[in-house]
DNA sequence: CACAATTCAATTGTGCACAACTCAATGGCG
DNA sequence: CGCCATTGAGTTGTGCACAATTGAATTGTG
């Protein structure tokens, strides 16, 4: 098998402990900058991620909203109920398939696009950010998570 | 001030939404795979975080846990109270400050160590991970880390 | 056509993140 | 000493993540 290197599994610990530090640190550092500022929009961000998407394909079923953000009817369906009570959006029985539920953004929540503008650009004010770096940082990320998803498939019990 | 580069908005937004996307999944990817990992240690994700500091540390106050994890007490507290009721860790009023509450591993809790080192082997070897990449990785993360918390300090409303 | 398996959204229950608040202990300062 | 601002933990309320389940609609198969 592998080449097993000579890693004291206390270091290998330590590292581990830095790795998911880091990242969860990361990630709650972006939400902390993000609250600030979409604070003015009337959204969370996790409600930005969804309204992004929306934006870019202007109506969707949840099935396909929850694939393009990896997310389950658990954790949309009252996130949905909450932008439709914003008045951003709008959900319907699909009359063709009446299991699933067109959500599409209602005038207003076209309207917030507009706004919504701003954000990216004072998130790169604020922070300086080279485009270039971000960029392969983002493509780091994505093989970390292909890598990982691909280890849980495996890793998953009683799948063999 | 800075030289603003000729970038179309709609596709910083797009760049944002992609960034946020790739840190928001590998977050969740991440915490997938140590879901399933962490399932036979019966710990959490947050919970592994909190007990990696008390294997480093042994002891020390809520107060200081938080620092280490970027918690507050209003998440602390609960989380501590399931892991004293998992009897991982006691709780103690301190006797030199009353305000302060001391978080001890139990012997139990001391025990979960030598189990928890094959968590990070585990995961080395289930994803294939270059220890020199994942610590690239790391450092990339907290300089964006970093950025952020002093963007955040700036931008907070009311601050100037 | 009838029935079983699948698909989709919603609901329930647990746990985390965080803001806002309470309350007691502490520490300074006049 | 007495008062008051600060500190530390805990509580409450809102929202997200996810597993497990429910129930209705649809699809596949005999």
């Amino acid at each position: 098998m592998t080449p097993t290197p000579a890693v004291d599994p206390a270091d290998l610990l330590r590292l581990d402990k830095q790795i998911c530090f880091s990242l969860h640190a990361a990630t709650r550092a972006f939400n902390g900058v993000y609250r600030v500022l979409l604070k003015d929009l009337g959204l969370t961000y996790p409600q930005y991620l969804v309204m992004m998407v929306l934006w870019e394909h202007g109506e969707l079923p949840v099935k396909r909203l929850g694939e393009h953000l990896r997310l389950d009817s658990g954790t949309l369906s009252p996130l949905l109920k909450r932008l439709e009570a914003a008045g951003l959006v709008r959900r319907e029985r699909s009359t063709r398939d009446e299991r699933s539920v067109e959500v599409r953004l209602t005038e207003e929540g076209q309207a917030l696009h507009e706004r919504a503008l701003e954000v990216p650009r004072r998130i790169a004010t604020v922070t300086g950010f080279d485009l270039d770096e971000l960029r392969d940082l983002r493509s780091r990320l994505d093989r970390l998570t292909t890598a990982l998803d691909e280890a849980a498939l495996e890793e998953t019990p009683g799948c063999r």
